[in-house]
DNA sequence: TGAAGAACGTCAGCTTCACTGACATTCACG
DNA sequence: CGTGAATGTCAGTGAAGCTGACGTTCTTCA
């Protein structure tokens, strides 16, 4: 990996680009002890922010489709990480929750990726992290409402 | 595209996955025009960032593999935006140039992509666009010299 | 009450992107 | 010359995520 001529270290696309795998190396890295994927860990934030959520109301608010949260869930189910059980007031829905064993692996990886987002903006003095993060937040959020 | 749990909004990889999306399609969009795409943009830029460059020179200068160089060059080639010619001194490579259309597409397509650039910063104030700019190149370049 | 339509979860298939591995050609070096 | 490396090419593979179709269940309205 020499790469990277200079032509293109000016353009957003090439800088996101890099900046996303080595972001998700460094994550890939830190999650690897907990047997998870970084996406697989925000499929557990998100089922951790609320108790008792459809797969497609988790779906919606990882902002994925529903056929790929499936895929997430037979694969954090079959570690044990999460269960579905079927809704009592819904019949259609599958109840999604936390097994214990989820709920730990949760905590203590979320750590670890908090250690490799750390690790990744270590090139920046904290205040120009912080600043970095509010700007990213700006740009990433500001007008998904598009459609 | 409601979405977004605030258990995500502060993740890194959930902020870049999202930025670079909407990056991506504001690329698109303004490269529609040119029926390229900003790939093969930055494939036209390193192509013009020296003259004569073997493919699998240029491969290395986008960070990409020489297979996947060969699909850039089939399409642009296609086009007529490049051609490919057999290197003289080795006859092995090719030597890849730009076609005077390659060239004037790759002037128009530029300006076109840097204003979706700054559409894409626009939620941020000209001193912030910068600073952010920096801290990408930063957090991208730092260290992809680790293997 | 019962029939039509919508919502949910699931599955198969497709698309995109980029890689690995294998191959033929050509060069370089002894 | 002849062996080994570099170059371009192609087929196959893998990850990620989507679309479309299907069966089940719920809702609604006449």
């Amino acid at each position: 990996m020499s790469t990277t001529a200079p032509e293109l270290s000016g353009r957003l696309g090439h800088l996101f680009k890099h900046a996303q795998l080595r972001l998700a190396e460094l994550n890939a890295e830190a999650l690897a002890p907990f047997g998870i994927s970084g996406r697989e860990l925000a499929v557990l934030l998100v089922l951790a922010g609320q108790e008792a959520a459809s797969q497609q109301q988790a779906a919606g608010r990882l902002g994925v489709d529903r056929t790929t949260m499936v895929a997430f869930l037979d694969a954090l189910e079959d570690k044990e990480l999460v269960a579905r059980r079927p809704d009592p007031d819904d019949r259609r829905r599958n109840v999604v929750v936390l097994t214990a064993k989820g709920a730990d692996t949760l905590k203590r990886a979320t750590a670890a990726s908090d250690a490799a987002e750390r690790r990744f903006l270590a090139p920046l003095a904290a205040a120009d992290a912080t600043r970095f993060r509010a700007a990213l937040q700006a740009v990433a959020l500001h007008d998904d409402a598009r459609t």
